[in-house]
DNA sequence: AGCGGTCGATTGAAGCTTCAACTGAGTGTG
DNA sequence: CACACTCAGTTGAAGCTTCAATCGACCGCT
């Protein structure tokens, strides 16, 4: 039973700002995309993914890494998507475990109707309040937390 | 209909960064606070605002501010933790519209219980990767997003 | 005092995420 | 080839959050 490290103040108040940032950001872009194009989120990010790839198309494994969601949240996504026409699934012809998910012609357009209000809220709550150097200095402490949230499934303290 | 401004390449790997940060930081928080103390993040923060004032005690409002909920959410929290009498209701004396949650004795012995190891994790994640100057950029960076998340319900873009 | 408006709070339904259990396909080792 | 193991994905239940509707209390005017 070491001595818990309490955060000094320094680390308190950066805490406190971090926190207000990652519990409110995703909910106010949550809502401008709910209200704006009737999509949360996560399914804006699979079919932007999705829309990056040349042929439109991911495993389910990979959308769910790149999007920062667990498998199953993603199955679940992509059945929504599919239940709307903006994806089907397809079963991988060189390995039968894996499921592609394939965007369609309708969902690259809702995507496309959705893309400039959403990077709008993001332009307008992330980087108008940032300076040049904020961005840059954002990019580092952003990676090497990102980072950090990758690897450590190790055990919590030390 | 303008034009629409899309992100350069140096404020989308910034984003791609923070996004990855708010979207795996909290999952990661609340894993570590429902497998070790068996309480949600929410509910520790409430704890944690309440155990910080000198009679115990907020009104609901304040905690939800305090704590970037909602106040339905925070409505729903507190009833949870009432059922588990780590907290209770109270109506505020001095105005009949609002409620106070105090915190009961049992609730600040878990809070004491749960504490180490939650700041273990935060510190874990996000101090151990970042120097100094690191932290000190962090807290003026997230200070002016957070600052934005504050105000504008404005209209979306301009 | 009366009346509309705002404010703090509550509630229930709908929707999304998590968790754990499970299936079926691949891999490798004897 | 068989067995154990891992891997991708699916599923349903439980739990939490959101949204909209609702309520009573307070405020500001007239």
């Amino acid at each position: 039973m070491e001595p818990v490290r309490w955060l000094t103040d320094e680390e308190q108040r950066a805490w406190r700002r971090l926190a207000a940032v990652v519990l409110r950001l995703p909910a106010t872009l949550e809502r401008q995309l709910q209200r704006d194009a009737g999509m949360t989120h996560v399914e804006y990010r699979v079919l932007a993914l999705l829309s990056e790839e040349p042929d439109g198309q991911l495993p389910l494994r990979r959308l769910a890494a790149q999007a920062n969601a667990s498998l199953s949240r993603l199955s679940h996504v992509v059945t929504r998507l599919e239940e709307r026409s903006w994806v089907v699934r397809q079963p991988d012809p060189t390995d039968g475990r894996t499921t592609l998910a394939v965007l369609t012609e309708q969902g690259r357009e809702v995507l496309v109707a959705a893309a400039p209000g959403h990077v709008a809220a993001v332009r307008s709550v992330v980087f108008e309040p940032l300076s040049e150097r904020d961005v840059a200095d954002l990019e580092r402490i952003a990676g090497r937390i990102a980072a950090r949230l990758d690897e450590p499934p190790a055990t919590n303290n030390r």
